[in-house]
DNA sequence: ACCCAGGTGGCCC
DNA sequence: GGGCCACATGGG
């Protein structure tokens, strides 16, 4: 797997790698798309947005995501309760800005099904261990790895390490040359960083503007 | 007129 | 475990 360095070298490199990220861009929670993402705390309605914003945001720019997200904000939508209680269609066409809409759509309600009544509510959550909430998560159609700790991480502040594309071609560039299966990479940075979310979200994010930089 | 974007699931071997 | 395809809109 690892074909340039050895686990230990991987272990520094990604710690000095976050330093100059940090140096670099200043700290995501400042400003732009991922300061609200990194925002800490987040109530239980910025915790439902992230929520939302999660699947929106599968295999698509983030500006679409953002106009989707404006016109549910505009109808009073931007709940997982009111999606819940909200027609298909209504759903769906407001969401059509960021693609894959009626996938999406139905996506959305199922996670809003469980959240608000498998769970009970988003404040439940809480009772909720990580890897069984990892577990159930990924139960959901619709959900993935990438969708699942999206939510985890930057919804209830759980320590997982999110990967996605940005995060494979960050990898390629720095430490690694192929064999990146989702596991893998997670196991990678988890094990080389402190146990700690908000080091996992802004260290993600800042993988993410510096990689959107370099192309 | 192409080609791509913070993925996921289904189907095949 | 990996390769290929559908899903859909908006912007280069």
């Amino acid at each position: 797997m690892v074909e340039d360095f050895s686990d230990n070298q991987i272990k520094r490199r990604i710690n000095r790698l976050y330093g100059d990220l940090l140096a670099k861009h200043g700290n995501p929670t400042n400003s732009g798309q991922w300061g609200f993402w990194c925002k800490r705390p987040k109530s239980a309605e910025e915790k439902e947005k992230v929520i939302i914003e999660s699947i929106l945001t599968q295999r698509t720019k983030w500006k679409n995501v953002e106009i989707a997200v404006e016109k549910l904000q505009q109808h009073d939508l931007l709940s997982l309760e009111k999606i819940l209680l909200t027609s298909a269609k209504i759903i769906e066409n407001l969401i059509k800005p960021a693609g894959f809409y009626m996938q999406k759509a139905t996506r959305l309600r199922s996670l809003a099904h469980f959240f608000i009544e498998v769970v009970g509510g988003i404040e439940k959550v809480e009772m909720i261990d990580t890897p069984e909430l990892r577990k159930k998560l990924l139960q959901i159609n619709g959900v993935g790895n990438e969708t699942a700790d999206d939510i985890l991480l930057y919804a209830f502040e759980r320590p997982v390490f999110v990967v996605d594309e940005y995060t494979r071609r960050f990898a390629i560039r720095h430490m690694l040359s192929k064999k990146l299966t989702y596991d893998y990479l997670q196991q990678l940075f988890e094990k080389a960083l402190k146990k700690d979310y908000k080091i996992y979200q802004d260290y993600h994010a800042l993988i993410v503007i510096e990689m959107k930089g370099e192309k």
